[in-house]
DNA sequence: CGGTTTTAGTGGCTTTTTTCACAGTAATAA
DNA sequence: TTATTACTGTGAAAAAAGCCACTAAAACCG
């Protein structure tokens, strides 16, 4: 029974409309004001019947035998994926992945910038002067708490992947982005994200068999 | 219309078992031979129905009562994949990111290795001496026909990625794992991934207001 | 050896997601 | 103003994915 005000977005929409997002600074920053919704598709490697299907959940601002409103548009997203506020976000695992994504800037023009980084060994590895501070875990719960941080990034080994999330879970964290290469069980309220850089090139690599 | 001999396995189904898989080398380096479907879905975040019907696509191995042999079971898994011999990887963009995967190490164990990294600017930032050569655009059709790379990994700045998409492509180039945060598009017989972990982080966000 | 427990395999029901076909509306051209 | 063209919006059908209840087999225990 659904509620007739407000129907739930489907998850799968929900991670498209991430993608539309996207395409669609893209083209803002080319000075492009208006797509259709094939343009856009395409951009962002979908079939137009779905975008159009996605954007009605949003609600209808599409002109007909005209398109959508670029800035119109991505402003509805953003506002519907609640990104309009910056988050704060937390690393934890500061080895060979973590560090990479530590000096990874991508992250700070859509909405999120890592504030403060975690690890065992705070010592470790920090041969680039980082303007993010590195701190033992045992700081974790006050930080947390300090900067109201609700996103945490698990890139850690496995055998500490399950251990490193029940502390994030303990201190507060609503939702984890998964590195680690095993899937560390979470309660139902949280949140969590799976990425996994080897499954992704294996995946690939099924498919390219032919 | 089904071939009856062998059904297609589906997408989804494809990239859970390489999960599964991922699962099982772990199980494994911990000297376990034998694991229920239980116990493994948990591990692998899904339920138990979910993966043996997963698995009733490369046949039955499984003894009732007892459960899977963990290394018959990650063996099949593997030739299904077609991951039991080393894929030579190519990785392009020695930016902020291309760098970072370049230092990561997670590729190697699960039977791909990063043979050659490509810049516009070859000089860029090697502050690491990696074993892994890092070449001008212009040597890449020479490698990718001399060590038959059939995947590639794009990392590349947006601006740059459908023109180099296009060059992999032009190369002979089959799968191409993307970085970059928009989905350059490519002919039918090339498989695309696309890996945005801002998206990641948007989306986890969207799971957790209340 | 018989009963009990554990655990895989499966058919089909349910839910979710995708696709299609076409109705509807705005802009534009003539 | 009318015709034409270029789009979007959407209900319904189709396809895919997920889930459950149940069957069957093997192991284990006494």
């Amino acid at each position: 029974m659904k509620k007739a005000t407000k129907t739930e977005i489907p998850r799968k929409t929900v991670y498209r409309l991430s993608v539309y997002l996207r395409c669609l600074h893209k083209l803002k920053s080319n000075r492009i004001v208006t797509v259709s919704s094939e343009a856009l598709a395409r951009a962002a490697g979908v079939k137009p019947t779905q975008l159009r299907k996605d954007l009605t959940y949003l609600g209808q601002f599409g002109v007909r035998g005209l398109g959508y409103d670029v800035e119109q548009l991505s402003q509805m997203i953003t506002v519907h994926l609640g990104t309009n506020r910056l988050q704060p976000v937390i690393l934890v695992g500061a080895g060979n992945l973590g560090n990479a994504l530590l000096q990874y800037h991508g992250f700070e023009p859509e909405g999120f910038e890592i504030i403060a980084a975690f690890d065992q060994d705070p010592q470790r590895q920090r041969d680039k002067i980082l303007r993010i501070p590195l701190h033992p875990m045992s700081k974790l719960p006050h930080i947390v708490q300090e900067f109201r941080v609700r996103m945490a990034i698990l890139a850690v080994p496995a055998a500490a992947a399950q251990e490193v999330a029940n502390a994030l879970i303990d201190a507060g964290i609503l939702g984890i982005l998964n590195f680690a290469p095993i899937v560390p069980a979470v309660p139902e309220h949280v949140a969590l994200n799976n990425v996994n850089l080897a499954i992704e090139l294996e995946n690939l690599s099924y498919f390219l068999q032919e």
